[in-house]
DNA sequence: CTTCAAACATGATCCATGTCATAAAACAAT
DNA sequence: ATTGTTTTATGACATGGATCATGTTTGAAG
């Protein structure tokens, strides 16, 4: 999000991770920005048997667990490497000096997590439905408006697991409720890959 | 948020509205900026059964409905008058220029938000967990943190019609999981109020 | 080409929560 | 006091999704 020139000259750390590698875990207290330079990062939460939630996934150019660093309050999830990535490191103290000198970065910021809060409020909403119809519908509409070209045909790229691990439903739910969605003409397969 | 004698600068409207009314509905589009100058509102989804669930609740001095307008995006949920509710409404454009010409209120915004995206941040975790008991107990915990004094017994200022409206679980449950709760000694009830 | 892990698939079973019905208690308004 | 509305309460029952087990398919890595 913060053009390299402009974050270069807070002297950043460079930080190289191998992929499936946790950058910090839910309940560590935060005093870094961090912005992707290459590869992917998760934000996740595991609960007490292992299964996984979601709450985000972000790619080159863009930052990740800001919140907490602006109250000092613990990671409500993990970060996660999902591929060997790249990053910068840049101390929150510095983070915020960067958006005091930078209003249009600032306000890019702003934009960029009220963007973030409006996914999250659709992602709730769908979770108080307690429909895995509705709620898995709902998701790939929302994929389709948000990166998908109008009236065209969106595949979605997405495996079940993934979709699973994003709205809080087990995998097979998923499997099974795909399928039936397929039989209504809801959303059509091509193999496995679901279309709409 | 912003002071009243800043925000008048920017000539705002001043809106008067009873209780139980709504400001506006879910889907809408949004032109303007709100602060309560006293009185409640809440944003709630309202599903196909008419239950609702609600993304936030909100009073004096506090504004909400700021993500949309950053987006020129459809609400995520309606807004509706809680008690008789009196609002500043300011238009976005003149938001923006006092965002611009008060950094310092911009950062508070920023702030602002991004408590509110660890709340749901919260939430969405709980809610993909599952399990009633965990999510009551981890909700009045935050609670007590966020409004409590540490190590008093904290009153949970709630119906359980509320908690079920907040966490989506129906108030059925809630009670009885309450009840439970109460005899396993990890909550204490005085009357029908929880404590913790 | 082989190997291996992840994803997909499917059936059987379980169970926590939803749903529905009914009613008492609490509370506010007139 | 009376009325009406909301909240709390409880039992009976239904069910969608979770869980468990097992096997197949797919696709990437060596």
């Amino acid at each position: 999000m913060i053009p390299a020139e402009i974050i270069e000259k807070y002297n950043p750390n460079k930080l190289k991770l191998p992929a499936d590698t946790f950058l910090f875990m839910e309940g560590d207290l935060p005093r870094f920005y961090y912005q992707i330079i290459s590869g992917q990062i998760k934000m996740i939460n595991i609960n007490a048997d292992g299964k996984e939630f979601m709450q985000g996934q972000f790619e080159e150019r863009q930052s990740f667990g800001e919140p907490p660093i602006f109250h000092n309050a613990p990671y409500p999830a993990s970060a996660k490497t999902v591929d060997h990535t790249v990053l910068y490191k840049l101390h929150r103290d510095k983070f915020f000096q960067l958006l005091k000198e930078n209003p249009d970065l600032h306000l890019e910021l702003t934009s960029m997590l009220t963007k973030r809060m409006m996914y999250k409020a659709m992602i709730m909403k769908e979770m108080s439905n307690h429909d895995a119809k509705h709620r898995i519908l709902t998701f790939i509409d929302y994929l389709k408006k948000e990166y998908g070209s109008n009236n065209e045909p969106f595949l979605v790229n997405l495996t079940r697991q993934q979709l699973s691990n994003l709205l809080g439903i087990r995998v097979e739910t998923v499997i099974r409720t795909v399928k039936q969605l397929a039989e209504n003409g809801e959303v059509e397969l091509k193999g496995r890959k679901i279309i709409r």
